[in-house]
DNA sequence: TCATTATAGTTAGCTCGCTAACCATGTCAA
DNA sequence: TTGACATGGTTAGCGAGCTAACTATAATGA
């Protein structure tokens, strides 16, 4: 996970132009555009996790429950999970332990294997899904709705190349 | 700021299925494509932040240094280095703790109001963004570069249409 | 077999978000 | 002029990310 800056006042042109002078040749309009698009992906996160905080949730726990209600016993263990969600197995363990003190997990000895755990998902996990996943849908599609199909796969091809591009930062 | 998960394991039509049979209709590809566009988001906020972390800053606080650069007289107050990079003023307090600890900013008292302190950037600050800058530069550069004009003015439009139509989430 | 190595998970300590509560200090109006 | 309110900043406490160090257990192989 990452931290990306809100970025309310973007650079004008004037004041780019100051950086410029000490700074060399910059193209200004690939700084703009670069910032532009951190800070609206930013935007576009904090709506969901504004949408998720409404239901006791934020971006880590729900696709916690999410990545559980996927397996067909509702089981996973600690370092699937971070492995499937992309963080630290560390902040897995956080993310495991308020969500088991909420009751919407459960952690359960392996007894094969003394050092996992398994974990699964609870009715009232499931039941927690099972209201903000109905709600969640029909959202993104509206929101979705704005671009057409064929817009939508032109955005998603640019940003692939943006991604591409951003080993340029390594 | 918010939290973006990296979603490593974005569903596959197929679990996505699985989800519809529960929760009825869906339109599995605006999913995934929302889905995808958060994760891209983040990974080049992740780069960004990568490249900054090996000059020892964060999007935090190399935003606070930029902010009073752009200033005449290198100095603002927290409550506008707040208000203009989008973080709270708690926040803003521990990001210029650290700034003063690393000798980047420096804390003056105002003598006519009280309440008020003056934060300033110090040489060695300023020394700081003279070797971050002319190393950031050219790599957003490099990195839009990937994209003509015409396709980032593009990307940006429809960025901009899907921040619109995340009120979806309100 | 038993010492070494590998694996699973947790803990500790850091960053950087947030809100709410709390000090100061200033301001304003009765 | 002084009591109430407003403002600027910090502190406290929480969430969620990280790395590094640690514990416990399992697996391996000399």
């Amino acid at each position: 996970m990452s931290v990306m800056l809100q970025l309310k006042e973007l650079p004008d042109a004037l004041i780019l132009g100051r950086f410029v002078k000490r700074y060399g040749e910059v193209d200004v309009d690939a700084v703009l555009h670069f910032l532009s698009i951190l800070r609206i992906g930013t935007d576009l996160s904090e709506a969901l996790d504004g949408f998720l905080a409404r239901h006791g949730l934020l971006q880590g726990r729900w696709w916690v429950l999410i990545l559980l209600m996927r397996e067909d016993d509702l089981t996973s263990t600690p370092s699937q999970l971070a492995e499937k969600s992309g963080v630290s197995r560390a902040t897995m363990t956080r993310l495991i332990d308020g969500l088991a003190r909420d009751g919407l997990v459960k952690r359960l000895d392996d007894r094969n294997d003394g050092r996992r755990y398994a974990i699964r998902l609870t009715a009232a996990g499931q039941a927690k899904l099972d209201k903000v996943m109905p709600d969640y849908y029909p959202r993104v599609q509206r929101m979705m709705g704005v671009l057409s199909a064929a817009q939508r796969e032109q955005l998603l091809q640019y940003l692939l190349l943006l991604k591409e591009g951003s080993r340029a930062f390594q």
